[in-house]
RNA sequence: CGCGGGGUGGAGCAGUUGGUAGCUCGUCGGGCUCAUAACCCGGAGGUCGUAGGUUCAAGUCCUUCCCCCGCAACCA
């Protein structure tokens, strides 16, 4: 009877590597697992890609910062990532990276291709530069002539370019979006997109930097790399064996792709330029793109500076993997932000999983041992209490797929939880210890456990594709360890006469009193550890690949490169358009004066600092922050509750340190 | 007027094409004892940010204003 099985090709969006992604950044892979598991336990031939984008300007400048090449930094940090994938039990079967040489050599002949047909050409970007920001501005970019980013000066600056015809598609593109409504989910972003930017008209897009080297050469004109839209785009056919002299099989079968899963951010790219590309190559689309949407912490958005980060595998370390991702996968809505906190962490592990699922396990289980000797014997009831158990726990299977059909992979969450809740109501209904008393009720006592056997058995089998370690222990829990089917889920009956009960053990212990306060305590101590200790990732990575045999030590020839000097200041003030940063004159000794910006203005009014003596930086390479050009930095020490200047009282300005 | 997302019982959210305001957590009362102080039932608690408008009917549609949060835009 089993007939072909319908192929179903996921992606998420790949991860730049430019740092270690947090849990936000996670979700999406987990998301991703998630429907990619729910597919294949319908029986789909799913094939689920992840995987990591490795060039661009900003690795090739971190990679310098860290004093390693490009590909020895991304080496480290795409590891990283796929140490996060694995632990978080994430089901991927192909992780790929642009640096792949398949990759690479594809991408080059798609260019290439693309140039030969004329969608592609070469042509000039002239445009306003602001050479601290290193980026171009369009006129009506500009504000009162100056970069809108920083308000320094640009000036008119060209350079040789390659572009992408994107106005010749865009007319179909508009066509495609229009006759399927559900090519871009959530629907309010497809208004978005087409008001935005199709009505207005698409504007040829540029696709290649000489500017920089860290990309994927193209192969006719060295001076120039493919820039990111080609380059990262192109992962979800390259990685399926996609070649324009003949793809593989693996290709023929995988495309186009069912969906991909990608965050709200980058829509604009996944469903104009993308597309596009697509077109250009005659490749048919994808068929949906999902921009889901962020996790924030608490109302803000995760960022280093707030030292409010959290990373998937710390939290999966106190509430273990499935935890994790019942948590993000039950909390996050579909269309707006969702937010995470260690209180509604700790609130959803012990109202779903351990109250509501792990409780109506032990309960059933120990039930089962005490009444029947841990032999479940298959009766079916048919009172009215049986009737809605079973009712409830097949719509609640209808529920699931529909949910994910939608991709309210939260709902699916919910729904699926349904199934205990309405379990443990059956329990108080039918109240087996009373049936028990009695032996004449032993057969009804046999329905009644097994319903509930049953019904658990189904919810596990929905559980899997949010958490797939803990189904199976439940699935052993009552006996049916490969009973686990999808068809066996959606009629009720599929767990077998004779089955025996294993291990009736809670599943999630519940954290309170004395459990809580450690947990607590230890979440606090490793936050703190962990903003210590992110703030030097790049350093972290390059010892661990330079790895030397004294690894995180350095040679006393190291230290000396860094000139510091005790420097005296002379005035500072606010840096206007920062909320972060001062702006300081520093008299060095030198005679000249310098000019320093430091990010202290959350902690340091301008007066606490006026006439003190700090360490300063003296042969940093300049910078420009905000419009300020900075020359060196002022030493600070990073306390648990805020940054601490370091004061040299009484030490002359421009005495060496060592 | 830079772009975008929001303001719904104490907290977090859902409310599809306008038709009696729901869910989870918490709280209060009750029940039960198989189970992880858990589970089940019930109650209290909301002028749906503001001011207008359309309508037989507005959380839902239109307009005004107020507030919050992202991004643009910086950790040297």
């Amino acid at each position: 009877m089993p007939k072909e099985r319908k192929p179903y090709y996921i992606t998420t969006a790949i991860a730049y590597t430019s740092r270690k992604p947090h849990i936000g950044n996670s979700y999406e892979v987990v998301l991703s697992d998630a429907m990619a598991r729910f597919r294949r336990l319908q029986g789909r031939d799913v094939f689920f890609m992840t995987g990591t984008d490795e060039h661009g300007q900003k690795i090739e400048g971190y990679a310098a910062q860290a004093g390693v090449s490009p590909k020895e930094y991304v080496d480290g940090v795409a590891a990283e990532i796929r140490a996060i994938c694995d632990r978080l039990n994430v089901s991927y079967d192909k992780f790929i990276r642009t640096t792949d040489e398949d990759h690479m050599r594809v991408v080059q002949k798609i260019f290439k291709k693309l140039y030969d047909q004329g969608d592609i050409y070469k042509g000039e970007y002239s445009g306003h530069y602001c050479v601290a920001c290193e980026s171009f501005f369009t006129d009506s970019q500009l504000v009162d002539g100056k970069c809108p980013d920083c308000g320094g000066e640009v000036k008119i600056q060209r350079e040789e370019a390659y572009f992408f015809k994107l106005s010749k598609y865009q007319k179909r593109l508009e066509e495609h979006m229009n006759a399927h409504p559900e090519f871009i989910t959530p629907v309010s972003r497809k208004n978005e997109m087409i008001n935005n930017f199709l009505k207005p008209g698409l504007q040829d897009l540029c696709v290649s930097r000489s500017s920089f080297k860290w990309g994927i050469p193209v192969s006719f004109d060295d001076k120039h790399v493919i820039y990111v839209w080609i380059d990262a785009l192109s992962n979800y056919i390259t990685g399926v064996g996609y070649d324009p002299d003949g793809s593989s099989e693996l290709f023929e079968k995988y495309w186009p792709a069912d969906v991909h899963v990608i965050g709200k951010d980058i829509i604009r790219f996944h469903t104009i330029y993308w597309p596009i590309e697509l077109m250009a190559l005659g490749l048919p689309l994808p068929k949906q793109i999902y921009g889901h949407p962020w996790l924030l912490f608490g109302d803000s958005k995760m960022s280093k500076s707030k030292g409010n980060v959290i990373y998937a595998d710390d939290l999966a370390g106190y509430f273990g993997v499935d935890a994790v991702r019942w948590y993000l996968l039950a909390e996050m809505p579909r269309d707006n932000d969702g937010s995470i906190t260690y209180d509604s962490v700790v609130e959803r592990y012990n109202s779903d999983l351990a109250n509501t699922i792990g409780n109506l396990v032990s309960r059933t289980v120990a039930m089962i041992g005490k009444y029947q000797g841990g032999v479940i014997k298959k009766r079916i009831g048919a009172q009215d209490v049986d009737a809605a158990l079973i009712g409830n726990a097949l719509s609640a299977v209808t529920e699931v797929e529909k949910c994910f059909d939608e991709f309210r992979v939260a709902d699916a969450a919910a729904a699926v939880l349904g199934i205990a809740k309405s379990a443990n109501k059956y329990i108080d209904e039918t109240a087996p210890w009373i049936l028990g008393k009695d032996p004449a009720q032993a057969d009804r006592l046999a329905e009644v456990l097994y319903g509930l056997a049953e019904t658990i058995r189904i919810m596990a089998v929905e559980l899997s594709p949010f958490m797939p370690d803990t189904s199976k222990q439940i699935l052993e829990a009552v006996g049916c360890p490969d009973i686990c089917s999808y068809e066996s889920a959606s009629e009720f009956g599929a767990l077998p006469d004779g089955a025996v009960t294993g291990s009736a053990a809670p599943i999630f212990v519940r954290f309170t009193g004395e459990r809580l306060d450690s947990l607590i305590r230890a979440l606090g101590e490793k936050a703190e550890a962990e903003r210590a200790a992110e703030k030097s990732v790049i350093e972290s990575i390059k010892k661990k690949d330079a790895a030397p045999a004294e690894a995180g030590l350095i040679d006393i020839t190291d230290f000396a490169k860094v000139e510091l000097r005790a420097a005296k200041v002379l005035t500072c003030e606010k840096v206007e358009k920062s909320k972060k940063l001062l702006r300081l004159i520093l008299d060095d000794g030198s005679g000249e004066e310098r000019v320093v910006a430091s990010g202290i203005a959350a902690y340091y009014t301008p007066e606490e600092l006026v006439g003190k003596t700090v360490a300063v930086v003296a042969n940093l390479k300049p910078a420009t922050l905000c419009g300020v050009e900075s020359r060196g930095m002022i030493l600070a020490a990073d306390a648990g509750d805020g940054v601490k200047v370091v004061f040299l009282d009484g030490v002359p300005a421009g005495s060496k340190i060592r």
